[in-house]
DNA sequence: GCCGTGGCGTAATGATATAACACTCCATCT
DNA sequence: AGATGGAGTGTTATATCATTACGCCACGGC
């Protein structure tokens, strides 16, 4: 992963910095989306002072840009793409509201539709979202024992 | 509009009350996506003590909760919705980048391709958002003539 | 009458995100 | 070598978005 974001960087003229890797680590270490202020939590490193948060937004900026991370617009977080997809934004995201571990779908299909439907009202797409919000497996065997009780 | 909304919130034993009416007028006025904090602005009347924000979130909760109302996720604001749907929100959005005006299309068969495909990953959806970000119409004619210039 | 719920006011705070400015590093050009 | 320019980060302050906690009043049902 470390090594695909290297190229995406480098592809692009830019680099991936310390910052910037340990950033990606944080978010990549958790299957879950985690949001800024949270990551500045997880990067703190007793001793040293804290990051300031545009410092973070600034990581978070590159690597989104990169493709390598993704925000979740619901929630105001991110994640790490583990999708072996290019900067190509078309998977549906599935996140799970009780333990916030996301996963993604390939979504051609659906998302040629969607971009069918825009042009047919004359829209010009830049990007397209598609976010499913509710239970993942796990949690839904969860909510059913509890629903039992 | 508001006869429609009226009814919502009467079947679930609300009450449009003055404060909401106020708040999905401003809403329903302008075919954008308003931030809550623009619509304090707008509700603002000389003379009287602004509304606190938590008096614009509350009447946001319950227009968004009867359907009347929809959040634009990907812009942390919200626009009312003008299509004759009911409270399922199974439409696409399409949200100007530009100008932010939003429009809806009846998208029941993306849904239904999403619901399967979460379907298929033992994901229980609660609720599916689908986003285009892009240039309406009259903004996508603005760019081709500035790209021009 | 009393209680439960809905609805709103007030004050304070929490959570998310950016602006503005300064500095270093390093590659490139001259 | 010196000048230039973009990338990257630090520091400080501030903007923007959203909620918690508490209290009051109106109204309908028991």
């Amino acid at each position: 992963m470390l090594a695909r974001a290297d190229r995406l960087f480098a592809a692009r003229g830019l680099r991936l910095t310390p910052l910037r890797r340990r950033v990606l680590e944080k978010i990549a270490g958790s299957h879950t989306a985690v949001g800024a202020y949270d990551l500045l939590d997880r990067l703190a490193r007793p001793g040293e002072r804290r990051l300031a948060p545009i410092s973070v937004y600034r990581a978070l900026d590159s690597l989104v840009d990169a493709g390598i991370v993704h925000r979740l617009e619901s929630r105001n977080a991110f994640f790490a793409c583990h999708a072996p997809h290019t900067a190509e934004r078309r998977q549906i995201v599935l996140a799970c509201a009780s333990c916030a571990t996301v996963a993604e779908l390939p979504g051609e299909a659906i998302f040629k539709g969607i971009a069918t439907m825009a042009r047919a009202a004359a829209f010009q797409t830049d990007r397209t979202l598609v976010e499913v919000i509710g239970a993942c497996a796990r949690c839904a065997a969860e909510r059913e024992s509890s629903a039992d009780a």
